[in-house]
DNA sequence: TATTGTTATACTCTATAACTATA
DNA sequence: TATAGTTATAGAGTATAACAATA
């Protein structure tokens, strides 16, 4: 039952993490964006509040390095702003701009559209079943993964 | 529905395609190989038959100069072996060799056995659920690409 | 002395361009 | 002249190491 879903499982993160579909949403959002630079955005706009650059990266599930250079390059292009963290001075906090908050918006509507269009044609009752047992999985896994590297 | 899923769907697709998971895998195989390798070891293993470059490449979706270098590293490590094409003098096959299909067998019965562990606690029901419902979600998210790349 | 973030550098994966050989 | 593959080069994404400032 597993072999065949295997691949199918591989091509489907493919897809996600490297493949057209978030370059085409890129596009549509209108700003020349990289795909990690989105995902700072992203992960500010689902957090809904201010986050410290080591926070995002946890979330991105990268270093920090990383972060810094993306956030460092949003803000040159005003969709982030960094600001003090009063309870501790050497972190700063990075919150969304007005525009920044707009583009992960239209970001998100270009890509849940799309997703919607591809699900249309399935029973509701697949659709729900497919969000929560992906859901768990998703969230199985990470616990998983999480036991492994307490070795 | 859609909008708690996709941040866990992101961070399940970073576990397949570029986290830990795939590296303990490799790990436990004893051979040191990179993810790119295995991939081609795996396309090889799942066609259950000698393929050409090109079709290495279309099935991993990259392009050929990718498949053309680890397909000589794998050569090299004699996982791999190229033969000629008898319908073609131009192309070559590439198929497995003993120990290339050794390596592949053992890489899949570790994830296997690593998948089959956090799906341990599942009911069947809801594990063939998934199955079902992530294989046509995979097929459906392809079709709906191909079609977007007729533009 | 430990932690937060930054700068500088290097590595992995993949793409594009230019070329060779056969069709 | 088109196609299969290769070689050489370039780019995106991310990590590691060394450092600065504050705790």
């Amino acid at each position: 039952m597993l072999s065949g879903l295997l691949p199918r499982l591989n091509r489907l993160s493919r897809a996600i993490t490297r493949g057209r579909l978030p370059e085409r949403a890129i596009e549509a959002t209108g700003l020349s964006l990289d795909r990690p630079g989105v995902t700072v955005l992203l992960t500010l706009h689902s957090a809904d509040a201010p986050l410290r650059v080591g926070e995002i990266a946890d979330r991105m599930q990268v270093v920090g390095p990383h972060v810094t250079r993306h956030v460092t390059a949003l803000e040159k292009r005003g969709l982030v702003r960094r600001v003090a963290d009063p309870s501790d001075q050497r972190a700063r906090l990075v919150e969304l701009t007005g525009s920044g908050s707009e583009a992960a918006d239209a970001y998100k509507r270009n890509l849940f559209g799309w997703i919607a269009g591809v699900l249309a044609d399935w029973p509701a009752q697949d659709r729900e079943g497919l969000a929560r047992l992906l859901g768990r999985l998703a969230d199985d896994t990470a616990a998983h993964l999480d036991a492994l590297d307490q070795d």
